[in-house]
This record gives C-alpha cells, structure tokens and sequence, in this order.
DNA sequence: TTAAACATGTAAGCTGTTACATGATTTA
DNA sequence: TAAATCATGTAACAGCTTACATGTTTAA
C-alpha cells in the first residue's frame, strides 16, 4: 500500500521540505489521519529518492548545517495523481486498545470502569477542544482548488469523530452508573 | 504492547476455544475494534503457552483431526485483570487512508472527488445497516456485569462512529456539489 | 551560556501481512 | 464427490517503534 509514500509526496507537491518539516506536518492537520517518526520519515525519503519520484536541493543553514530541501518530480507527481484517483475498498475498522478494555470491562468492578472512562473522556474532551480552536481560523469553507480545502474538510471530520466519541463515553458512563445506584437499591 | 495478547487472554477468559474460533471471533463485534490473521494468532498463542498463560487440551474432532482446545491459566488471568485496569495516555489519531486522499484532494477536480465520496458513503452505510442489524439482537441494555455488556457498548460505539462518518461524507459532497454548482454559473 | 529547537541518520526489534504448505470434516 | 469450511502451522517481507548516535543554530 505504502500510504507513507503518497502521505510524503502530497506534502512535497504543495511545495518543497525537508524531512525534518515533513515530521513537523505530522503533529498538526495531518496528525488527525497519519503519523510516522522522524526514523520512518528520513528512510522513506532515501527510497523515493531511489525511485526519482523526489529530489533535494542541500542548502547551508549557518555556517555548517546541511538542510536537505526535498521537492517532488514529474514522475512523482504522476505517480500522486494517480494514487489520489483510486477508489479502494475501506478496510477493517481501525485498531482501538480503549475499546478492547471497554470489551472485556465485565472483568473490572464499576468504579474502575467509571474511572477509566472519565479519564478517557476529559483525555477526548481536551483533544476536541484544541481542534476547535484550530476551526476558529477558517471563517467560511475555503475554495475547492485551494490546499486549505482538504485542511478544512479533515479538522471538520476530526471534529465530528471526536464528538461522537465524547458521546458514547457518556452513554457508557451513564450504563455504569445506572448499574451502581442498582446495586445500591 | 501487546494488545493481541490481551486480547486473546480476554477471549479465553470468557471460555476455552481453538485457534480458528479466535480468528473466528475476529471477523464478529471483535472486528469494531481489533483484528488478526491466523497466522498471527497462533504465533501469539504458542508465545502465550511459553510464557504459561494459557493451557491447551487436544481433542480428536472426526477420526484424526487434532483441535487445540486453548484455556486461560490463573496467572494469565492475573495477567489480563492488571492489563484491564490500566488507565493509559490516549495515542495518536487512528490512521485512515481515506482521509490522506481528501486531504490531498484539490489536485483532483470535482467529478473525481464525488464519486470517491459516493462510494465511500455506500461502503460505510453498508457497514452501518450491517451494525444496526445486529444490534436487534439487544431489546434493552445488558446486565453490567454480563459479557453482552462489553459486545452491546461496543457495538453502540461503532454505529455511533459509522453515523459520524456518514454525516462527515454528506458534508464533504455537499461542499462539492455547491463548488461544482458556482463554477457552472 | 545554556536550553530549546533544528537537522539527519542507523540498528534492533516488534507487529502485521501475504504467501506457502498441508490435510480433515461436513454439507449439498 | 465436490465444494465449503474446519484446522494448524511456517517463511519472507513490509511497516513501524524505540533506542542509539551526532552535531548545529537560535533565542532567552
């Protein structure tokens, strides 16, 4: 599949990098869909290297340091474009650990299950306010052909997961507390 | 981490089963949120009888073939209940594919995008009628401490995700549309 | 001057997928 | 009797994480 490959070469078709900048996209928009370590990111680069679908510039920051400035060719271009057109089948659901525990939770008496999903909850609950403040600087829906489109649409979708998230812990929560008064009776 | 491991030892707890009702199991509610081959399973499972936290009894099914018949042993038990407490540090976002392609997307034009949005929107509804099917099975909120409980939270979490999804595809084709609509006028 | 951020890489090991490999039992 | 399902395993490879390794530049 190598999604990393299409990951790295859509950033270098918006403009040119270094590795180091690319680890950097990684911790913000682009965080809410994909990461990779800086370790992955530097192989990954050599490879497409290899491949002649980047090149690099060395430019001297200082008076020492050696910045590669990564940029994306024809071919690695074509090879994006083509990547962008295809329309797969999804996949599995992704992998969440939260939910194996919250599976087997039977297992956990309810203040221990009340606990780790409070603590689930205001873990989600920050995350979803940093992504709203991000939203406060798109005013309107940016254009369709502008790169803030796809910035957009994906902090909208992040939003949206991370609601629904916040609302099923709040449903679990509620069962589990249901089950204690219950019990209490 | 480890999280097959738990898994498995979570599977195991509720009672014994063979390698191939494991991945059995993997293809059911198990799949909203975890998954494996077989061949990974029964890796796992032999580094689990190595390590003493699972036993497994042989039994002849027919006139040769040869089941493993796998249990939890008190120590894995011990094991899985300390692992089921554990209050972790959410991780990043969960990768998703989808996203890297809409997040690129301005470099492909309006129609191109649409019917990659129609078609994910078909597959995730799918999904979803196929959640939504199963949850029939629940007239009312399983008891707390019941294994159904952990299979009812947790498909009431993925039709929650899957609705979410949804909307987020509609409001995506939505922005499109229009986009497609102003560049006619 | 010192801490934070910039900058690039390699090695070992774990996780997961695909392909190889074999054979038995059940159901139509 | 043929196809689907049951049943268990190994090997090679791809993807990813953690740790190791080094040094520069900038801002406080």
């Amino acid at each position: 599949m190598r999604v990393l490959k299409y990951a790295i070469l859509g950033l270098l078709n918006r403009h040119p990098m270094t590795g180091y900048d690319i680890g950097k996209e990684f911790n913000y928009e682009l965080a809410e869909f994909w990461h990779a370590k800086h370790s992955q990111i530097y192989t990954e680069l050599k490879k497409l290297h290899k491949e002649e679908l980047v090149t690099f510039d060395i430019e001297i920051s200082g008076d020492i340091l050696e910045k590669k400035q990564y940029s994306i060719t024809d071919k690695g271009r074509e090879d994006l474009i083509y990547w962008l057109h295809k329309d797969e089948l999804i996949g599995k659901t992704a992998k969440d650990v939260f939910r194996v525990r919250m599976y087997f939770c039977n297992f956990l008496d309810l203040d221990a299950r009340i606990g780790l999903l409070e603590s689930q909850k205001m873990q989600q609950t920050k995350r979803m306010n940093t992504l709203m403040k991000t939203a406060e600087q798109y005013p309107e829906v940016p254009l369709a052909d502008s790169d803030r489109f796809g910035d957009y649409i994906i902090l909208e979708g992040a939003i949206m997961r991370q609601k629904s998230i916040i609302a099923w812990l709040d449903k679990c929560i509620g069962y589990c507390q249901k089950a204690q008064e219950e019990k209490k009776a």
